[in-house]
DNA sequence: CTCAATCCGAGACTCAGTATCGTTCCGGAC
DNA sequence: GTCCGGAACGATACTGAGTCTCGGATTGAG
């Protein structure tokens, strides 16, 4: 079972349907190891000959994001992107700054840094946001190339 | 010392001019306990009867935040806003999704999770985002009432 | 096969943020 | 205090991500 498989298995069971341009949205992100944006997408689709409109890719992403399947980081500057996820875990990645590519790295024992924060502030803490940037291995070794 | 001074001062310090709207930059965020959106340093700079540009609060939120005087968060829905930030020291912060406010939480001890990090991943990690979102104590004990 | 619900996409729209550029202001030199 | 060059300003135009609308096309349950 390949990537695309088991998005699209995923949008079924939670009862969505399996449309032309939700296959296609679900091959093209299959596999990437990557950051990608929503416009990258959008070529990505029209070079393969099956384009996709841009409401769709973006109301796709939404899904995709509500069901865990990919993740939505804020890059350094603030612009948006999306990373692909294995959802079943709470998890965070860490971002190539220079070519993008992304990494699970698992859950990094936040819980009880919550609840201390939670005993120091008083607040009730609901979500976080964790996302690490550097470099990959491969951009490390190199000699600085280009983005 | 006001909160206004500190600022002007860490602008002073680091060669830039006291303008007048930088001046009036400083007054608006000095003391705010929540987050804000330069949006909002627009209106409250009109309404106070001394306007700033657009242009302006942009530039001057950029030079505010290179100087650690405020942070950028990065919000549940994908809006953005500042918080303002003792610079002193390595900190995060959490913010309230119903009203706001904010607090420091300070260093949550993050270098050795990102040892571990980079141990596992081989990436070499050169910054991090970490915001906590939820409920600040008097948003905490109030009945549901709107954001 | 039928039909209602879901989904699609073209295009208009919004809104944050950036770029341009002529004018104004700041502050160090004298 | 005056002068002057560089820094900063703000009006305005522009960009680009993301949303909304709505008539028409697809999907899949029955
Ligand atoms: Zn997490
Ligand atoms: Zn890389
Ligand atoms: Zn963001
Ligand atoms: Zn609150």
């Amino acid at each position: 079972m390949n990537g695309s498989d088991a998005v699209l298995q995923a949008l079924d069971h939670a009862g969505y349907h399996l449309t032309g341009p939700r296959r296609a949205m679900a091959q093209l992100i299959a596999g990437r190891q990557g950051r990608f944006s929503a416009e990258d997408l959008v070529h990505a689709a029209q070079r393969e000959g099956r384009p996709v409109g841009r409401a769709t890719v973006f109301r796709s992403l939404e899904i995709f994001e509500a069901l865990g399947l990919v993740e939505r980081v804020h890059l350094a500057r603030g612009e948006h992107a999306y990373v692909v996820c294995d959802p079943a875990r709470h998890h965070h990645h860490v971002v190539c700054t220079r070519c993008g590519r992304s990494t699970d790295v698992g859950d990094i024992g936040i819980d009880p840094i919550t609840r201390s924060i939670e005993a120091r502030t008083g607040f009730r803490v609901e979500s976080h946001r964790i996302e690490f940037f550097g470099l990959c291995p491969e951009c490390r070794g190199e000699p600085a190339a280009r983005a």
